[in-house]
DNA sequence: TTCGATGCAAACACTTTGCATTGGC
DNA sequence: GCCAATGCAAAGTGTTTGCATCGAA
């Protein structure tokens, strides 16, 4: 709730505007908690049964918007699925596992992590502004299923 | 070209063709080396350059084909930038550096970032694929430009 | 009142697929 | 010769955009 005055403040800095349906998109990854990875579509399917109605377009037009204001985080999995996540300040820095047959997320943390990807950063001579590991692997279930499993289809 | 071998004998095995396209797409990665990355339209161009007409569907069907026989390798990279790198037994865990503002990809290794990767896994109940950790950052030229410029645009 | 934001639908880029033909084995 | 693979073009995805209207400030 705090969150949504800032997000005027931020807005109007940049001369733009504070609208319903901004709000209703960050309200919905607020409601979510900072666990939960949404694609546009999650986003506009989940707006739709809470009765607040926005556009598809609209969207997509505010989560890039607010990824741009550093509000959400856009993912970076595996084949095209583009999803985005609530950006808080101190759950910034997770990394995600991620299953290759039913594509299960799980999160982690990991200052190894952190610090290898910041050392590398500076011998490359780069300046650093973030670390994402995304581990793919099964998950114990499809693990169960491929290792007793009969042939593969 | 070993390799070329081996694609005979693995494809066989599925009951599957050793066709001159495949050939061809698979020879463009080790032509390339290890640190490329290419999308389909990439390697589709590339063809066409060394006057190896493969059509684009076929690119596709054959990076995904490669990619399923662990040939090669598909990179994980934010907004739906589909690319591959050829998946080199010894040169597979290795990740990325990529620079917000102008693309540039460097890759560098870290065994820190392996274990971490496999401790999470473990400790989730995951079996483990393959760790690609992902630093987005700013290369030293894109830095020169934001930290010495004038207001953002 | 003003100008940014929305909604819709058309436009896009990327990827997949149906089907007739080609060609590996 | 058989059946997998190819090429083409058409069909799908997911995402962006032009434009008239709406509404926050």
């Amino acid at each position: 709730m705090a969150v949504s005055g800032n997000l005027r403040q931020d807005l109007h800095g940049r001369g733009q505007r504070l609208t319903p349906q901004r709000q209703r998109v960050l309200d919905l990854f607020e409601r979510m908690g900072a666990g939960h990875h949404l694609s546009a579509e999650d986003v506009h399917q989940q707006l739709l049964k809470a009765d607040a109605r926005v556009s598809l377009a609209t969207v997509y037009r505010t989560l890039r918007l607010l990824s741009s204001m550093d509000l959400l985080h856009e993912l970076e999995l595996p084949e095209g699925s583009r999803r985005f996540e609530l950006a808080n300040a101190e759950d910034d820095e997770h990394h995600h596992l991620v299953c290759a047959v039913c594509g299960r997320t799980e999160e982690f943390e990991s200052q190894a992590v952190l610090d290898a990807g910041a050392s590398a950063a500076e011998i490359k001579g780069f300046t650093l502004l973030s670390s994402r590991l995304t581990v793919r692997g099964l998950c114990p279930s499809c693990a169960a299923l491929q290792g007793g499993g009969s042939s593969e289809s």
